[in-house]
DNA sequence: ACTATACTTCGTTGCATGACGAAGTGACGG
DNA sequence: CCGTCACTTCGTCATGCAACGAAGTATAGT
């Protein structure tokens, strides 16, 4: 019951699924989401906490950056089967579709350019 | 967008899952639910209204009684996909296994009996 | 070792939500 | 139509949680 309530937790708040959405095409550093989501980097720390400890996204530590991807499963398949049911459902969502095009054009930033936000 | 996080919202109470499993072998009537869960009558009203609105759930009127069961996912899809996957989830779930033993017990009894919840 | 950097944790604030009892609503019985 | 009964709505209280900035942690480069 409480790995379940974990997973439909982590998705009743539409920043934190905006931000597992945002991993759909692949990995995402910390502050690729911060700037696609536009919120203070410790928000966004935090909901990427509250999704990793449902299973739902895992956790790749590369030097100082942090990068986050859907998990795969392994652990946990309730999660992967909700993480299906919520992309499925996403699919052709327009606030998932507008940050879709935003995370394009992050994609293309440095990384070292991002971090900025953590200065302002 | 909204429809999703209607659906997960209202299956990130431990209550309101179990409320909505209740009804797993059929309808209920709201005194039998209140009877199963133990709480308040306006407090397990509210959460059926939550289920509703989710479309999770649905709602028949017999009289002064007011039956419910799972949705048949005529009208939100989304829901019946997310039902699916919820008792598919909490198939063996222990606690969802005491409420079914309740329920069945609940089930054999009178409901003029049951609605004594409300004149205590 | 020391600094800078990428992120996390902590402390605070304001708003959402679950619980209850009391009062209100609508359907049936007399 | 008047009361009773099954349920809902309202008002209140306590707790939970998302947001932020400030302070702390861990890693890379020098």
């Amino acid at each position: 019951m409480h790995e379940i309530l974990f997973i439909t937790k982590a998705l009743s708040d539409e920043t934190r699924v905006r931000a597992l959405l945002s991993l759909k095409d692949g990995e995402m550093c910390l502050c690729q989401i911060i700037e696609v989501l536009g919120l203070a980097p410790s928000t966004v720390s935090k909901h990427m906490n509250v999704l990793q400890q449902a299973r739902l996204v895992q956790r790749r530590k590369r030097g100082r950056w942090h990068f986050y991807r859907l998990a795969d499963g392994q652990d946990g398949p309730a999660a992967k089967r909700a993480l299906a049911w919520v992309v499925s459902e996403l699919r052709d969502n327009p606030t998932i579709a507008r940050d879709a095009e935003k995370i394009r054009k992050v994609r293309k930033q440095d990384l070292e350019k991002l971090s900025a936000c953590y200065r302002a």
